[in-house]
DNA sequence: ATGTATGCAAACCATTTGCAATGAC
DNA sequence: GTCATTGCAAATGGTTTGCATACAT
């Protein structure tokens, strides 16, 4: 699907939301959400914020974060805490299924492609409970850390060595 | 394995880490991992800063997010941030493997035991990456507020209709 | 003796809230 | 015309930080 069509599409979804829930369908609202439908990936208030200030159409952070509770409850967009301080947030269509690899020591967010790990027979003893969208956070340390800590633990040792060599010599 | 010699393993565990990373094993540390290990299920930060004060070995707020700092990279302590503002905390061994189904509308968080989503299969194609726990995060709608989002449409479609109805006769 | 860890209080900062002005209905 | 929504600025509150003191090594 093209980007083009998946965005009127959003965009029904989004308004039809608005009719039901009897919210009013203001100019800001469908800008945030061309907003948010425009980038792949992860992004945080203070980048869209940023990005939106850039644009035609400036909006407050307050509208910002009412919107998003609006996206967030129609399924529109999907919230991220993966530890650090700020939330993560992702447009729920358009993108890949995938999983998120988070590195305990840097911090950083990796994606991984998964195979839809929630097979039908797990959703079915879910029955009282409507799912609108699931998150596998898989916690560890990277390629990259994992180098670093052992070079950092090497160098610990060695420090140790010596220092207990030199107490022996006294 | 019962509870006395999960926590000797533990306290054994961290005092592995503490000793590789050169940090001091203070009275404050293991008593925080002791309290931490009293209870099963989730906790927040306010909730063991009280059970602690109520106890015999009072610690300050910055004692705990320090030490649990060290208790989450040692893989002791597991860290989840559902959507609300206060970061839960649950102990990493002695628990049962579940999967959280957090409820968007009232916040309630549900454990839900798996099968063990994560199969040998998937954890193969990881091997860059060094694993310590994964975090599976179900959102949704819960059965008891499906039930009452379904009273409130109902309620606005009424009044809706009502509405209508005046005009029509105006 | 040395310097890490603790406790306290102040600072931080993402998010929320109160309120006057705007504009969707 | 009404009242939900916006924008601004102030408030909130979980978490972090700075610094003097305590204590593990």
């Amino acid at each position: 699907m093209d980007n083009s069509k998946l965005k009127e599409l959003v965009r029904n979804n989004f308004t039809d939301y608005l009719n039901l829930h009897k919210h009013r369908k203001t100019p800001e609202r469908y800008a945030i959400l061309e907003h948010i439908y425009a980038k792949k990936g992860h992004f945080d208030m203070d980048s869209l914020y940023n990005s939106m200030q850039e644009s035609a159409f400036r909006v407050s952070r307050a509208t910002l974060y009412n919107t998003i509770e609006l996206l967030l409850d129609c399924g529109l967009v999907v919230k991220h805490q993966f530890g650090a301080n700020v939330s993560q947030y992702e447009r729920a269509y358009g993108n890949d299924n995938h999983d998120h690899l988070i590195c305990l020591s840097c911090g950083d967010v990796k994606e991984y492609k998964n195979s839809n790990l929630f097979t039908p027979a797990q959703q079915k003893k879910l029955q009282r409970f409507k799912i609108s969208y699931y998150s596998m956070y898989i916690y560890g340390i990277c390629n990259k850390c994992i180098r670093a800590k052992k070079a950092e633990e090497k160098k610990n040792n060695k420090i140790t060595e010596s220092k207990n060599t030199r107490n022996k010599k006294k």
